[in-house]
DNA sequence: ACATTGATGTCCGAAAACGGCCAGCACCGT
DNA sequence: ACGGTGCTGGCCGTTTTCGGACATCAATGT
């Protein structure tokens, strides 16, 4: 007998089409669980019983900000997630969901940030899991050396994501101003490579 | 870091005094989720995030029934349940739930009645995890010699329980017959070893 | 009488494996 | 002196794996 301990939540999903491929929305009543890509591997992300349901608000919501972000009327995101993960996991995706917009960021930054100097290939796996792809921009995230070194959604897309954003980024108004950051010297002074 | 996964549901509880000592309900917004002692190994059943709620109204009729069996006024309990547990264990915690006040049943019983005469010992187990102490009678289930074998609330209040039904269960009243019992030869005729 | 054996589902702890890393260093070719 | 490239070793949280331990019991063998 195989069967497994219940899950306890049952999830809402809706799927959407998109630049980069097909995507599967899930949520459940506490916000917005997971993005995932057309053949994500199933076990990076688990969520189960799924019910399919086309008008739940929070897909709905997310499938706006998504159309708008493709569309590059949208560079940050605002939605209520509900991450499911350990204590560690949760940190580390806040710290992504905390990446501007067109920056990028290295796992050791990331391990730095959340107090964890030496966590970095921890920080790796964590990104991984990262249920919610796109929204919390794990694409933002590249090796030390500029790397892309990988993504769920394959490299092809990563690069993808990262050069739309930095596009659109140099495409400033006037009346933008740098942001203040803590490291201005490195910050997305890496080179990329695609 | 020894951080795991969330239960992603809250549970209410609340205590009570009962003659076989102090007792902690548990429900969720489903139903009744456990009946634990005092001392009960509290990886036993796990159950969290907890949070105490004296109003909840499971837990009111829970702790109704329950007096009302300690008075000796009920004899079988109605409620809903709420398992967590894998489908054998709920398979074995339904059959617990159908013996009847003042029977006993051996473990290899159980085994052959949700149709795995070999399982004894995972019945055994299951017997072990049952989370809705009293109300789901694992009390009533003993080794095939008679002999009480284990109890989480302690052999003392296995032989207690059995012992209050089994005096219950004779003064019986002359409107009442003999229940119609699938197996009337074995049922009870087992010798109790207190 | 009494010890042994095999079948069963689940959980627990320990240990090992496994990554979306990275700094340091040697080495090589300008 | 530089800038690449490639290997090595240490680091870290999570997942997987594995070996026992059980609230048993009928069937054997002694």
């Amino acid at each position: 007998m195989k069967t497994t301990r219940d899950k306890q939540t049952t999830y809402s999903y809706k799927t959407m089409k998109s630049p980069v491929g097909r995507l599967k929305l899930v949520a459940s009543e506490r916000g917005l669980a997971a993005i995932q890509w057309e053949n994500d591997d199933p076990k990076r992300v688990r969520l189960a019983p799924l019910v399919e349901d086309e008008n739940h608000s929070v897909l709905l919501e997310a499938e706006r900000q998504l159309n708008d972000y493709f569309a590059g009327k949208l560079k940050r995101f605002s939605l209520r997630f509900d991450f499911a993960g350990t204590e560690f996991q949760k940190e580390v995706w806040r710290a992504l969901a905390a990446i501007p917009f067109g920056e990028t960021r290295s796992y050791g930054d990331i391990a730095r940030q959340i107090g964890r100097p030496k966590a970095t290939r921890a920080v790796g796996a964590a990104n991984g899991r990262n249920p919610i792809s796109i929204m919390v921009p794990c694409h933002r995230v590249i090796g030390s050396n500029g790397k892309l070194t990988g993504y769920a959604g394959g490299l092809e897309t990563k690069a993808f994501l990262l050069k739309t954003e930095s596009r659109k980024k140099h495409r400033r108004t006037a009346s933008q101003h740098d942001h203040q950051l803590r490291k201005p010297s490195r910050i997305n002074a890496r080179p990329l490579i695609f």
